[in-house]
DNA sequence: ACTTAAATTGACCACCCGGTCATTATTAAA
DNA sequence: TTTAATAATGACCGGGTGGTCAATTTAAGT
């Protein structure tokens, strides 16, 4: 079986760089529909012809970015995850706000990419997309939470479901503030170790 | 001065709405750059040059319908906030959570732009609108939290803007997906007094 | 009924889109 | 060096866009 992508892979290393560059910075400055492939084709220094021939449409082009995109995004977690795995969940949880700003910063145009798959609504195929993305969520969160109930840290009556959502809330909508208002140059608003504290404290005890 | 809005208002009341609906059925389903105007003169009735003639650009039409959306959304706001105004803050928070649910089933294609404008990127002058939902909502959270807090049903030392940050994350996050579970066809996975009863909870004692 | 002013129309404009494919340039085989 | 195979090109296509404006219909004034 030929990947959709094959042509592309043995392409060398240099100009596939070239057209993945000009690819995620136009899918991070426009949405799927008004992100155009000329642009891309202008910025990658090839021929229109070229790049329909190494992808097929538009959208398994996009494919390839926003898979990237979350590749990368589930390395950072990964990555967290397990160097957090002895720590308790107050700790644990601002690690991770730590590592995912510390994405934002890396990554800005990826960041990008994976906000306009979670909150934008127009990619093709976004209804699968998005439910690939709660299921790994739901695992990613769930593990942590459920590490912190056997540890009695959190309610073991906990609604684990409930939880999962309050934690996603809180977490995406900070990374996705703290992205915007880092994009627009008044990042320093953002006292970053204050909301690590705030989120975790509120995390633990609400707003009593 | 003569408002730019000024030949429209002067139509009869039924041409009006025939266009205003026309032009929220558009902007609910696409985003700003994938709507077209020659959807809303075809799905309205009318001339190209008529509707060109009432709103001189497309911006200025998509001001006029998003300005709507959100003038139906302050009303239930404030509708809610009025007539709850002696409650505690728990049953006061779960009946806003019950107003938004009504808004979203009353009005589906305005919940529609108004979850658009707030978690999609590419209106026009996205950053002052933006903005200016920011500063709605602090006064309107903050108004909720600071009564509480008078009332000492809040933790007094509570940081108001992060309290504010929190309950908008968690309420809008629940609304949209709410919307999106109900025009998707499955939103009975949602039972809505087990999601109001658990996010008032989580607010009053977080997750431990 | 005639004239004048205002409202409505839709063909038309320049521009951009995703995608194609005959032609050309490059490489490999003989 | 000639031939055959492969890769790259960009002019071109049909279609859609926001916006315009001369021409026509409708309404008002006398």
């Amino acid at each position: 079986m030929i990947s959709s992508t094959n042509k592309f892979e043995q392409l060398p290393l240099e100009k596939q760089s070239r057209i993945v560059n000009a690819s995620i910075s136009e899918f991070a400055e426009k949405d799927y529909e008004t992100a155009s492939m000329n642009t891309v084709v202008n910025q990658a220094g090839i021929s229109k012809g070229s790049l329909f021939n190494y992808f097929k449409t538009k959208s398994i082009l996009y494919d390839h970015i926003y898979k990237l995109a979350l590749g990368e995004v589930k390395a950072y977690l990964r990555k967290v995850r397990d160097e957090t795995i002895d720590l308790p969940f107050q700790k644990r949880l601002s690690k991770i706000v730590d590592s995912g700003v510390q994405f934002i910063i890396e990554h800005p145009r990826l960041a990008k990419i994976y906000f306009r798959l979670i909150y934008s609504a127009d990619s093709p195929n976004r209804q699968k997309i998005v439910s690939e993305l709660q299921v790994l969520s739901n695992d990613y969160l769930g593990e942590i939470i459920q590490d912190a109930m056997d540890r009695n840290e959190l309610d073991p009556n906990l609604d684990k479901g409930q939880a999962i959502f309050f934690l996603d809330s809180v977490l995406n909508r900070f990374l996705k503030d703290y992205h915007e208002a880092k994009s627009h140059g008044d990042a320093d608003q953002f006292n970053r170790d204050e909301w690590v504290r705030g989120i975790t404290i509120f995390f633990s005890k609400g707003l009593k």
